[in-house]
DNA sequence: AGACTGGTGTTACCGCAAGTAACATGCACG
DNA sequence: CGTGCATGTTACTTGCGGTAACACCAGTCT
């Protein structure tokens, strides 16, 4: 029964670790990314040392936390990439699904990307190596599909992981711009990152009296 | 006398800061992202409170620190911006001017655009809210010259910021990706963004066997 | 029953970094 | 000379991440 019971432990723990992760959840959102750990701790109703104990260290927490948010909404996006459509309208819903995510929940966006910068201490979380991981995960996700359904001709796969990555980091860097200044509504600036992946920046005219960008 | 008195006061401290600003410099490339305020006092042969008169906070400095760099750096885009060529090759040499300068000193890189990551304490500069500034900046400039050379038709203006900011990102997303890894040379990563940048993603043939991306 | 073990919880502390008085000094001007 | 004023200092506070040491409470083994 040795193993029944490390089951019902762990089970317990991994509850207990559930919880905690809810509680930094709320945290995070209430206080932004720069919520300390004795906030967290005192939020799920306990004190730092355990917090420590169930994570290691902050960035630990931060990791686990970021990877709750970041699988979600990989599960989403991959969703929208798979969908039965055409390549360009697939796009659309992509692009369309990343920024609906950041704009519904822009403070988990925010933490993720961006942490500590709502903070009066700006002691809050580093993230630094943390907003990374986010950006490169989708990016190596988006490289293997295009890698796997397009005829990109020789030396495709190195071309691949080069256009994942800078497709997603272009929404990304748009999405972002576009959440702080909302300088457009979220189908306008969807159609303006497809139709500049569409190659109408090649297409484009100069304008009249100098020579074209 | 007043004027002239307060003008070469106003000199020297000018000068002074300019000389912290160095000292500044030296350690976050040798300590990283990571260097705190005693760090780079004790580099600048004085004590802290001095550069918290001349920057305010840690902030401060920072936004100093970055502002010399993102000048610097912007003056050399603009430069292959406007130079006189095909608007293909223009964009050829954008890209390859920002690569090369994130390649040649990827430790102000990584201090402008991901702060506080090798540091081992992880208490170093909070970057989140400063990093956001150069690529906001960058965006904007480059949309600017999208929008005075590009002929894109009615709501021309709003496309170009959205194409500033998305090519901005997908330049910094890929360049930061390109080197961490390493994956392929310079020259074959500019190729690959001016072409992704030209449409080939739209215009590639689905593989064999299932629906295109 | 009683010692043993392992997880949960605590208080109290360390080290370190940001930021802030409060005090000292050199140098121009009236 | 004294009065500003910028420059410099030491010494401090506050708040954070992180840790050591101890307390409790279940079941388990003999």
């Amino acid at each position: 029964m040795d193993t029944t019971q490390r089951t019902e432990q762990q089970r317990s723990a991994d509850r207990r670790r559930r919880e905690l992760l809810e509680a930094a959840d709320r945290v995070v959102l209430r206080d932004g990314p720069g919520a300390s750990m004795n906030a967290i701790a005192a939020e799920a109703g306990i004190t730092k040392p355990i917090l420590y104990r169930h994570f290691g260290d902050k960035g630990g927490l931060y990791a686990a936390l970021a990877k709750r948010h970041t699988d979600a909404l990989l599960d989403s996006l991959r969703a929208a990439l798979d969908a039965p459509a055409e390549r360009r309208e697939r796009v659309e819903a992509t692009l369309d699904t990343y920024l609906a995510a950041i704009e519904a929940r822009p403070q988990v966006y925010r933490f993720l990307m961006h942490p500590a910068e709502g903070s009066p201490s700006e002691q809050g979380f580093d993230v630094g190596k943390h907003s990374a991981p986010l950006l490169r995960r989708m990016g190596e996700e988006l490289a293997q599909v295009i890698g796997e359904r397009l005829d990109l001709g020789p030396g495709s796969h190195p071309l691949a992981r080069v256009w994942g990555h800078g497709i997603v980091g272009m929404m990304h860097a748009a999405g972002d711009w576009w959440l702080g200044e909302r300088p457009c509504s979220r189908a306008e600036l969807v159609r303006s990152l497809a139709d500049l992946l569409w190659g109408r920046l090649a297409a484009a005219g100069d304008k009249v009296g100098g020579p074209g960008f």
